[in-house]
RNA sequence: GCCCGGGUAGACAAAUCGGCAAAGUCCGCGGCCUUAAAAGCCGCUGCUCGCAAGAGCUUGCGGGUUCGAUCCCCGCCCCGGGCACCA
């Protein structure tokens, strides 16, 4: 008989058609007993084709979804697309292709290949965001976000991207360069709409807590959000009598303060200069500094820059009368565009001190009474510095004075304490085409702003002929589609003509899976309730910021509007690594790339997905190795091969035997591999890495054995280590339990261990004299310390050890080691 | 500068609670099968000394705690990532 081989393309097609003929991974609605769990990696952007981190997000994801399904949840696990967004555009401009037609291509492109990988998806909810079913209930969400006054319009000085073409959120923004293209930015004042994410700073911040994502993903987050608590202190400047809050989160250096500066765009900076002599020099100061690119403004080793404005402000603690100044190195969107400059125990103020010869005047000293150095500000973090040269606090320890300056300050009228973020609003508003459309019109008459009616969405997005972004967005070429009647009076009006950021579209569509079909709403509460927060989300740290901002945002927003019933959306976060080649990512322009398709095609899914699996922890980067991907491919076919010669030479239900001791070492074995992967992926672990290498080791035990032991114990072990590989490699593992079942392996419990049978009658207990290893003897599971005390004494290199010297400790491992202490 | 990760054979890695360092995979070497090759199967594979038994060394570097440290503590070096003129 001529054997047969491991064949991927006729194995992985067939079980894909069973699973997508009996609806395998459909999970409805409905009542149902099992506990829940939602499984989700996030959405795919449909741009051309999936590449290798796509596999990697998926493979990882239903890996954890067909462990939970086994072990008795109801698993949702469904699919998407975030179809919206400037590549498919920037390809329109390019060839003319319209948008919608490169993102339908592209998304059966995806949908072809995440069949052939053979992920378990619920494609009864999949969605995609541009399609106007979905996009409905987006634009839905906006108006309810302004009814609340969370999505407001106001004009500010925003970061534009000349090369887009279109405003970007902070966020989206990387040392002053557009995040999606590289240009630097600009800063340009335009009116806006802006959701109040930072409404909501606190609770993002605070809420961290509640959730199990990794440390650092937190850490990015809690940054981003830059809570700092210190106070408002009130300086006025006598001369035109205007107050002037600052704030700072030192109050305690307030006597230090020697002079004031305002960020030239302060709306009060020409004002404050007009009649005095550096009014030409403050208007040409500020003239090129809000010209300077965030690029150039942000860097820090710049020389500090800045021009008196001729006035001064009094410091409400001494009365001093201090200068004012202008300098590109205060912000206008933090605080409020002014602060006290504090040169002793300020880095920056310090630098301006000395570049402009301004008084530097140390109110705090080292608790040590040390002079500081000379050279830079003295900022003394440890809590036990104190106040000198402070009126009143002079004496006071630095903590207790930031407390008692601020009452005093709330006492007087001054000021009070205060708290600051470095967050900023989320600026939704792009001048771009293929986004969706913002469900608002403005009235030609006596309106004003009016939102959309509810019974009117979606608002569709037009066709258009031009692309091409001219600092407008392109739906304003679309006459028929701007000229509209008023919702309000039934005048003229005209409609919003700019798109939302793509990040909209993403920051729900986790609830959407839930209730995909509902037309009448865009979800139904109860159905929510059954499937809501997500329990383990997967993804890229890349979103670490933005998506998972945003989305944590949106639930929030809408838990406030009585609309849902969770505070956090993703109650597990797993960060995946990235896969590289040769040491670098992947990229067309180095030629590195290698495409899930092509790999697919020669070694099959279940290789490919095993392989990604198993080359490292699954949060690491991992770098790609051809060798590496032949070697499992070998390990699957070793394990088929197996089964198969195993299934055609013993009948499915052999006769029970007396086991032999081949039999007894194969079943410790079996049930070694069972807990060895229950535990690796039980539990939050994602040790994919470690659980193959233990059916590894089965399928090499198995073979080892094959002679020897007899075909029920073979079969067993075989059939367990297909269950076992199933959520890697789920073709493979459907078809060698099959062979040797005739089960269907998705349809069987996860197995579990027998305790006593992980434990051996005997084992090998390592013998330590001044705990380096000497010997190793055979000891009864059973010994007690004295009996495994003299096992060790009797070994025989311990005695060539311990030999005429005095035992004075006998360390006692039961169950690995004894260690003997002699002098 | 600040905050996170990480550093273990030739490569990727394992060691789950402080207890045998290096499971598994790749690479390399040897053997079996074969007319030959492929595939497959079996074995070897950290360094030094030694015929061997064995001994010494080895988890980035230096110290500490401990009967015992890849693991805990202190100091330093290197790599990767995040943040950074946010008062």
């Amino acid at each position: 008989m001529a054997e047969r081989r491991y064949d991927h393309r006729e194995i992985e097609p067939k079980w894909q058609a069973v699973w997508a003929s009996e609806r395998s991974w459909e999970v409805s609605n409905e009542d149902d007993p099992r506990p829940k769990a939602y499984v989700l990696e996030m959405l795919p952007y449909p741009s051309g084709e999936p590449h290798i981190g796509h596999l990697k997000t998926y493979s990882v994801g239903d890996a954890v979804a067909h462990f939970q399904r086994r072990t008795g949840h109801r698993v949702l696990h469904p699919m998407g697309y975030d179809a919206f967004g400037l590549p498919a555009e920037n390809n329109a401009i390019k060839t003319g292709q319209h948008p919608r037609d490169a993102t339908r291509e592209s998304i059966g492109q995806f949908q072809r290949e995440f069949r052939e990988w053979g992920i378990s998806i619920d494609w009864t909810r999949e969605l995609a965001t541009h399609e106007p079913s979905y996009y409905r209930w987006t634009q839905w969400i906006f108006l309810k976000l302004y009814e609340r006054g969370l999505a407001y319009r106001k004009e500010a000085a925003v970061q534009w991207c000349p090369k887009d073409q279109t405003v970007l959120a902070n966020e989206q923004v990387l040392d002053g360069r557009c995040e999606r293209c590289g240009t630097p930015v600009e800063v340009r004042q335009l009116e806006q709409w802006f959701f109040r994410i930072t409404d909501y700073a606190d609770r993002l911040l605070d809420d961290l807590d509640a959730i199990e994502w990794p440390e650092h993903v937190k850490t990015m987050q809690r940054n981003w959000i830059g809570r700092s608590e210190g106070a408002e202190v009130v300086f006025r400047c006598e001369e035109l009598g205007i107050d002037y809050p600052v704030f700072t989160t030192r109050p305690d250096t307030l006597f230090g303060a020697t002079f004031f500066v305002m960020a030239p765009e302060h709306p009060d900076v020409f004002p404050l200069a007009a009649g005095t002599e550096h009014e030409r020099a403050v208007h040409e100061y500020v003239n090129e500094a809000v010209q300077e690119s965030a690029e150039e403004r942000g860097d820090q080793d710049k020389a500090k820059t800045g021009v008196p404005l001729g006035r001064t402000v009094t410091n409400p603690v001494n009365g001093e009368e201090v200068p004012m100044l202008v300098a590109d190195y205060v912000l206008m969107e933090y605080g409020t565009g002014a602060i006290m400059a504090v040169p002793a125990h300020d880095q920056r103020d310090f630098d301006f001190a000395r570049a402009f010869d301004l008084p530097i005047r140390r109110v705090v000293e080292p608790a040590s009474g040390e002079a500081p150095p000379e050279d830079e500000a003295f900022a003394g973090h440890s809590g036990a510095e104190r106040l000198v040269d402070s009126g009143e606090f002079t004496g006071m320890p630095s903590p207790e004075a930031r407390q008692a300056i601020t009452d005093w300050l709330d006492r007087e009228g001054k000021g009070h304490a205060s708290v600051n973020y470095r967050l900023r609003d989320w600026l939704v508003s792009r001048q771009r085409y293929w986004g969706c459309p913002i469900p608002i019109v403005y009235c030609q008459a006596d309106c004003g702003m009016v939102p959309v009616g509810e019974d009117d969405l979606p608002v569709e997005l037009p066709d258009v002929e031009d692309y091409a972004p001219q600092g407008r967005s392109p739906l304003a070429a679309a006459q028929d589609w701007v000229q509209v009647s008023c919702p309000s009076c039934g005048g003229d009006a005209r409609r919003e003509t700019d798109t939302m950021d793509t990040f909209v579209d993403s920051s729900w569509y986790f609830l959407r899976y839930c209730d995909a079909g509902n037309d009448r709403a865009p979800w139904d509460r109860a159905v929510l309730r059954r499937w809501m927060p997500v329990d383990q989300y997967i993804g890229g740290v890349e979103h670490a910021i933005l998506h998972l901002m945003y989305a944590r945002f949106f639930v929030k927003a809408l838990a406030d509007m009585d609309l849902l019933d969770v505070q956090e959306p993703f109650a597990k976060l797993f960060t995946q690594g990235m896969i590289t080649r040769d040491g670098a990512k992947m990229s067309k322009s180095k030629g590195n790339v290698v495409s899930p398709a092509t790999i697919v095609e020669s070694h099959g899914a279940d290789t490919a997905r095993c392989y990604i699996l198993f080359i490292g922890p699954p949060d690491q980067d991992a770098d790609w190795s051809d060798s590496g991907v032949e070697g499992v491919h070998r390990f699957l076919a070793r394990l088929w091969r197996l089964a198969d010669q195993t299934a055609a030479s013993s009948s499915a239900d052999p006769p029970p035997a007396e086991p032999t001791d081949a039999d007894i070492q194969l079943l410790h074995k079996t049930h070694w591999a069972i807990d060895k992967v229950t535990r690796d992926l039980g539990d939050g672990r994602f040790a994919f890495n470690t659980a193959i290498a233990a059916v590894m080791e089965l399928t090499n035990e198995c073979s080892k054995l094959r002679e020897s032991a007899q075909p029920g114990a073979l079969r067993f072990a075989l059939a367990t280590a297909a269950s076992l590989i199933f959520p890697f490699a789920p073709h493979l593992g459907s078809e060698v339990y099959e062979l040797l079942t005739g089960e269907r392996v998705w349809q069987q419990p996860w197995p579990e261990a027998d305790e006593a049978l992980l434990e051996s009658e005997t084992y090998e207990l390592v013998c330590q004299v001044n705990g380096k290893v000497r010997d190793r003897v055979p000891a009864p599971a059973e010994a007690s310390g004295q009996e495994l005390v003299a096992l060790c004494r009797s070994a025989p290199n311990v005695r060539a050890h311990v030999e005429g010297r005095e035992v004075v400790k006998e360390v006692v491992v039961p169950g690995r080691l004894v260690n003997l202490v002699v002098r």
